[in-house]
RNA sequence: GUGGUUGUAGCUCAGUUGGUUAGAGCGCCGGAUUGUGAUUCCGGAGGUCGCCGGUUCAACCCCGGUCAUCCACCCCA
């Protein structure tokens, strides 16, 4: 036997049942981008090497899918990398990835976003609401729940520092969250905070070690958290003046006057505050999100500024995020254009799908497109479906020919596996009396009707 | 990059202290029913036991290596 065939490792195929499933997800987000004024855009599948390292920190360039030189990939290489090798020495091949790769697949969808946006600046009227959904590549392990390509589905908008946006984008999760029946909580952080924590404590320039310890909060506890910000060299003075994070509790409104307090010396942390106050008011009362501060939160990718977002399924058993966003105030500076605030969200489409299917949440009837088969019983008889075929179809519905005359049993388990509600058989008799004989699949009833019964009868 | 798990039919998995011919369920194909699926009954096809090597009279089973897989860490959607 030839070697079984298979995909790269973190991949998958999807089949019928699960694309309906898919697509079910991308629709409803695609409709609520479009309800809240994004429009769509594309960008390439691999972007230069050099757009998208350095944007996501030192882990993430790592995890980035460098694609390699076409032709010599090796005329790249430097002398030295050349001596080394021809040397017979032993070199990491991920040495020379920038000299044999100048291409690499996106990460995420918002640098190449601010990319598009450098690159249109002057086609593009701000501010720009634009949405987004295509597949991403990481070169991670991956694990439950964790792809090596999977979809995000992003809105941003560039070119406002308006906090209204960040307010629409809390709205804008409760919308999608609350058409797909599924509970989830949405935190939200502001960088500013968390600066302000590290400015209080007395080691501003520890922020990214504090953060990153922080983030792991819930997963290993507060001792650990100390422990590990201790070995990162925050100081103990630091790490007491941390402590009165360890002690909130409750909603917003009971947690605000307590930081507001404690971060009192800090005019970035005010500030912070004083944004988040604005969103959780602004935003109201939400239609079935659950809308929560949480200082832990902290994410791990390096150009958030301001609002940090993540949305958790309160369902099922999904350890990670399901969303994740923020604001930024300058990544499109590092393509040369300042000033250009932007603040967006992204789905993990992969990891909402995973929690429908868990929970039960998908409807029912995304199972079929197809509403009617007609049996073929010969040439003739197909002939003759082939006109009534016709009308069914311009009548709005889905309907198909079963394209060989094959035994019925064959033909009815077809329609059964493929969830046909209805199957329309005609044959010999019933050409002659020009009636269709219409079975209902579910009941296992069968009608004769004319042939221009048929469209109401099945619609 | 680190640690662990599991590789047996298309899929999900049994397989005793190492013993002759490796099993089940589901699926698939055929028949009972020459115009009726899902249900019922009968029959059939399908395996280099991940791969390579070692121990042994004998290996799916033990040992070593290798590849793949899943899970966890790191990090993330």
């Amino acid at each position: 036997m030839a070697n079984k065939p298979s995909i790269p490792k973190g991949t998958r195929d999807f089949s019928p049942t699960e694309m309906l499933r898919r697509q079910y997800i991308f629709d409803t987000i695609r409709g609520v981008f479009q309800k809240y004024g994004f429009l769509p855009i594309e960008t390439p599948a691999m972007e230069n090497l050099d757009t998208l390292t350095g944007k996501y920190g030192e882990e993430g360039d790592r995890l980035i899918f460098k694609i390699l030189n076409s032709g010599d990939a090796w005329s790249g290489v430097g002398e030295e990398g050349k001596k080394r090798l021809a040397n017979g020495e032993v070199v990491h091949p991920g040495r020379f990835a920038t000299e044999v790769s100048e291409k690499a697949l996106r990460y995420d969808l918002t640098v190449p976003f601010a990319r598009y946006v450098v690159q249109h600046q002057n086609e593009i009227s701000f501010p720009f609401k634009r949405y987004q959904i295509q597949p991403v590549w990481r070169a991670d392990r991956p694990q439950k729940g964790r792809y090596r390509e999977f979809y995000q589905c992003d809105a941003d908008v560039i070119g406002s520092t308006s906090l209204l946006n960040e307010v629409e984008l809390v709205q804008l999760f409760d919308d999608v969250f609350t058409v797909l029946g599924l509970q989830v909580v949405i935190k939200i952080n502001d960088r500013k905070v968390l600066s302000g924590i590290a400015e209080v404590s007395g080691q501003p320039e520890k922020v990214v070690d504090i953060v990153t310890a922080l983030d792991k909060l819930d997963k290993i506890g507060r001792e650990k958290v100390e422990e590990e910000m201790r070995t990162k060299g925050v100081s103990e003075e630091a790490i007491i003046g941390i402590a009165p994070l360890f002690e909130l509790k409750g909603s917003w409104k009971e947690q605000q006057p307590i930081l507001e307090k404690w971060l009192a010396s800090s005019a970035t942390a005010k500030q912070g505050l004083k944004d988040l106050s604005f969103t959780f008011e602004a935003a109201g009362t939400l239609k079935s999100a659950v809308l929560e501060f949480d200082p832990t939160l902290a994410r791990g990718l390096d150009y958030y500024t301001g609002a940090i977002f993540e949305v958790k399924a309160a369902e099922g058993t999904m350890p990670g995020s399901i969303c994740g966003g923020g604001r930024y105030d300058d990544l499109t500076g590092i393509f040369g254009l300042k000033n250009m605030s932007g603040v967006g969200i992204s789905f993990g489409a992969d990891r909402i799908y995973d929690v429908l299917l868990e929970t039960n949440k998908f409807p029912e009837q995304l199972g079929s497109s197809t509403k009617l088969l007609f049996a073929n019983f010969g040439e003739q008889e197909a002939m003759h479906c082939l006109k009534l075929l016709r009308t069914v179809r311009e009548a709005g519905i889905a309907a198909e020919l079963y394209p060989d005359a094959v035994k019925m049993a064959k033909q009815f388990k077809y329609a059964d596996d493929k969830g046909i509600p209805f199957v329309a058989i005609i044959g010999e008799q019933e050409m002659k009396q020009g009636i269709v004989t219409v079975k209902d699949m579910k009941s296992g009833e069968q009608k004769a009707v004319k042939g221009e019964e048929l469209v109401g009868l099945v619609g």
